[in-house]
DNA sequence: TAACATTGGTTGCATGTGCAACTAAAAAAA
DNA sequence: TTTTTTTAGTTGCACATGCAACCAATGTTA
């Protein structure tokens, strides 16, 4: 029972688990597009994968689906429009809308991209039993629902 | 048996999860800080809260430890340094190294911050039993060790 | 129809991040 | 002791992020 850890044992405790592993991941999933060569970042690779889902979502959308501030999205596009791995259309009915949609090179790219999501997935869950990574995901889902629930009693 | 579902069940694996639900608490813990009106971000907190462990740390020492490079770190200190919430003193013996040193300030704005940590890590575990709790962790941990010793194959 | 409110998107500003190239200083080798 | 290598820290560059203010277009209300 020692003295410092009454009030609280930072180590013991979930939050600085799940930020440490969020980061080592991302780590590895930037080594691992740069050793393939790839022009594309994780975030943009989430993008591709929204769109490859449904084509033609507006920004909006695009960054309620993939959990960004509308201007981070916009900034986003912006950068794989050059790359020409998107278009933005307006719409003709509503001209404040932007119909985001995949091009051919932005396909290409996401198919060369998919492996190194499937191979950062895979060396994750090594060494751990399909229960035990369930039980973890049931507990992350907890916890967001934790947060979730301040936003509607608040 | 759906037919999508045979190579690869994104969402039943972990790497989502993780990283959202560390994007969900870092959103909450920026929105703590802003409640209370602290001038302070997460990243420098955990500078803080290593150095109230030990003073005096160098900037290697800190970047280790806080898993940043050491660039990065540099740009932390440098925030910190103006805001007076720490000194850079360069060691007498080693000119290159800067032992890194905590001000009444930093020490005064870190006990003000330590509720916010408290309340995130609280709300992050409701609802969850203490076994879920240590599982979970268990379960990062492994995934954080599947990447380190992918280091140490190679 | 005019006035006001809402909505989709952009921009300025500040934060944080890693890599690579670079400097200065210390350590190791020749 | 000179030369070479290593180490601590800084800086340029590019990426990503959220908030607040702002614009333009659409909707709603008076």
């Amino acid at each position: 029972m020692s003295k410092t850890a009454v009030w609280l044992d930072f180590e013991k405790s979930l939050g600085p688990w799940v930020g440490r592993t969020s980061k080592v991941v991302d780590y590895y999933i930037q080594e691992a597009i740069a050793d393939r060569g790839l022009d594309i970042t994780k975030e943009q690779m989430i993008v591709l994968k929204k769109l490859h889902e449904q084509d033609g979502l507006n920004q909006n959308e695009l960054a309620t689906l993939t959990y960004r501030d509308k201007s981070s999205l916009a900034r986003l596009l912006a950068k794989m429009e050059k790359k020409g791995y998107l278009k933005r259309h307006q719409n003709e009915m509503d001209k404040r809308i932007n119909e985001v949609l995949l091009t051919d090179k932005g396909r290409q790219i996401f198919q060369e991209s998919r492996p190194v999501i499937v191979e950062i997935l895979e060396i994750m869950e090594r060494n751990l039993a399909p229960e035990d990574i369930q039980q973890a995901i049931k507990t992350l889902k907890q916890v967001q629902n934790n947060f979730a629930s301040l936003r509607l009693t608040v």
